[in-house]
DNA sequence: CAAAGGTCGAACCGATCGGTACGAACTCGG
DNA sequence: CCGAGTTCGTACCGATCGGTTCGACCTTTG
């Protein structure tokens, strides 16, 4: 969003807009794809305004990964929620979540895993980290509510699908790459040990 | 290996040590993580000779990619032949093989992918596809040696196991993927639809 | 109207980037 | 022993990098 030059509009609200103008970008060039000039200007905001928000390229990266990552698990929650109750339902409609993210065209695989595929250091591997937590809350949630004798294992496992299916979209062949993860998901849930619905 | 400053030992054998020694260095830093002056030092070998070999530094990145992928893809393969002809013993020496790379200090993820996510060019990404590709092969390969009615499917979902597994290894917590991931294989394998053992 | 503060645009900085050039040192085949 | 071919070390190139500074502009507050 092109800034108006004089300011007091919402210093915050100049702080949220270039957030959200950044995280495409980024997203689709990489973080060290596109210069802070480049940058700036794609995003229609000089670089002093940059730099008096976020006081660093990487502190902008950082800022926008850790909201994306809250973005997604939450748009990833509530697809599960809005398919009912059964966990098995809810477990089915992650996936296909996901599958709609992978046939949007600019699905370059996970932005966080890219991240910290290229920022080796310790903030941006920190957010990636968390990033991977919160998807596993999520889905050991679904394992502790289908009934599964050891929730976090299952859990993980699953976590290796949701994350192995995106690699496979991202770099081999997005084409019912989630339809076959959710395949793979729903007989590790029916075939694990049961102590019966736990909530 | 620091190449004697005349030459005709052997072309080849310079350029096959250049390759050899540069893997762990690019690994370790990140293919932008090092620039080539500081990368021919680490590697005891002139500028000049860099790019009398490999023509540019993203040339000597394609190669290594390239022969790194064999190398661990045959790596891989040789781990799960050695466990007999039993299918299912294949796959579970697969994960435990790639269990055994998790535990390695240096791990750091899969290289094709790490690769990929920074280089998003067109030739390091072929190389990654070209990777998978692979996995895929030796992957479904076990798939219908197992009888499976959909080895193709069943091979793409072991896949998805294999890098989710190396994912959370390398962004989460290395300890049990391989081990997790080798018990849902296992249990795809067994809940899979059989038409009989096929060769 | 005046002071305060957010913003722009462009100039500027030192550092580093990938890549080239060149002379000297060295090993080989003839 | 001589020329061809490799390598080293260093200096060098233009481009780009992340980051800083500054004057002008604009909006809000009082």
């Amino acid at each position: 969003m092109p800034v108006p030059k004089g300011s007091t509009i919402d210093p915050e609200r100049t702080r949220a807009a270039m957030m959200e103008a950044v995280t495409p970008v980024l997203y689709e060039r990489g973080l060290d794809g596109i210069g802070v000039a480049e940058l700036c200007a794609s995003i229609g905001v000089s670089k002093e305004t940059l730099y008096r928000h976020f006081g660093s390229k990487d502190g902008l990266v950082e800022a926008m990964l850790e909201a994306r990552s809250e973005r997604v698990t939450s748009w990833l929650a509530e697809a599960a929620a809005a398919a009912g109750d059964d966990p098995r339902d809810q477990l089915a409609a992650l996936f296909d979540a996901l599958q709609q993210w992978y046939d949007d065209p600019v699905f370059r695989g996970c932005a966080m895993l890219n991240a910290a595929a290229q920022h080796h250091v310790d903030p941006v591997r920190a957010i990636t980290a968390r990033h991977l937590d919160r998807y596993l809350e999520l889905l050991t949630g679904i394992a502790r509510r289908a009934g599964a004798a050891d929730p976090h294992v299952l859990g993980r496992q699953l976590l290796m699908l949701v994350e192995g299916a995106t690699v496979v979209a991202a770099h081999h062949d997005p084409a019912a790459a989630g339809e076959h993860a959710r395949q793979a998901a729903l007989t590790l849930l029916s075939a694990a040990p049961r102590t019966g619905p736990q909530d």
